[in-house]
DNA sequence: ACCTGAACACCGTTCAAGT
DNA sequence: ACCTGAACACCGTTCAAGT
């Protein structure tokens, strides 16, 4: 006769990286970064903290890495891209890009950490590759990219500061900045 | 007879908001942000962690505030700025910003949080009333303004990570990228 | 192989006490 | 007014032990 699967602490699902990140993920979210503790962590994973170490051998420095990959890794896609509208693709990526910092607003001082330096080298070099398809020269494009992702995540941090704050800001609308800053950015490409 | 200055106890310089914020960026610059604590802070200034709460009642939460005031609260001077060349002003006031930036890396992700609000409003503001004053209209000198802050706060962000791995950045001229892309963004605005 | 429990060396912060 | 010392409730992490 075949177990039942039931709720017990032998038939849960098994903890896995990929669990372990999500449930990270909503901590930050939900409470801020400030509270997300592998003791908090192991209690929303219903498993003593201690347990999250086997399958995070560099801890909590791993387990932030992973955050910052979850966020920051997203490549625009070059494929998708024909090369007329080049700009046009960058357009919707940045959209894209500052959607998911804002998400996830909590992750943004871990970006800008020395943090996983890998998951930002992957998307600067998936936005050259845009330009070079859009038959842009190689220089201006490597300005363009760093120039174009330096905008989209600084202005991000500004936008979650922006809205939390009574000041000036109090009543701007920020999609409509972003876009205009977006298009003085990508103006002066190529 | 007048009693001499000593290095006792008694003697020493009295503990001060400006002492205790300087020692804590000495720290950060020199340790990182992750080894400043009270009871380090307090040995730095030779006394004990918890004096420290009687000139910031609010504790660690407000020694972070004066950090980030200290680096982010840096605006553009609008009275030196001749009405024709606002560009040559922001560019100058750009240049001094990313340094200071640079400077202190350490507390890059704390400017991203969200601490201090009114130290990035002032030097926002300051960046429009330089456009102002060159004869910009104010919705597009808000864009440029928040554009260009976001710009360089992102872009610091890229470089403090870019010149740290061993990738495709390693050879990067990043003061030469930084003005270019500078440009891009100047050069579009008004 | 995977998880637990106790323990260690730290944190930020409170509070009563000293001078 | 300004600083100290002891204490409290937390941290991340190690390690031996369980299954």
């Amino acid at each position: 006769m075949v177990r039942q699967p039931s709720i017990n602490a032998q038939n849960r699902a098994p903890l896995s990286i990929e669990r372990i990140t999500e449930a990270a993920l909503q901590i930050v979210d939900g409470q801020g970064l400030g509270r997300l503790t592998m003791r908090r962590l192991g209690d929303a994973l219903e498993v003593e903290a201690m347990a999250i170490y086997h399958h995070l051998p560099r801890g909590k420095e791993q387990l932030l890495d992973g955050l910052v990959a979850h966020v920051a890794a997203a490549p625009a896609d070059a494929s998708a891209a024909d090369a007329a509208s080049w700009r046009g693709t960058l357009r919707a990526w940045a959209a894209g890009y500052r959607s998911r910092l804002l998400a996830h607003a909590g992750v943004l001082p871990l970006v800008v950490t020395r943090r996983n330096p890998a998951a930002l080298a992957a998307t600067v070099a998936s936005l050259r590759e845009v330009m070079r398809q859009g038959g842009v020269r190689e220089e201006p494009a490597a300005v363009a990219a760093h120039a174009l992702l330096g905008y989209v995540i600084g202005h991000a941090a500004l936008e979650v500061r922006g809205t939390a704050e009574d000041g000036a800001d109090r009543a701007v609308d920020w999609d409509a900045r972003f876009t205009a800053g977006l298009d003085l950015v990508l103006a002066g490409a190529g």
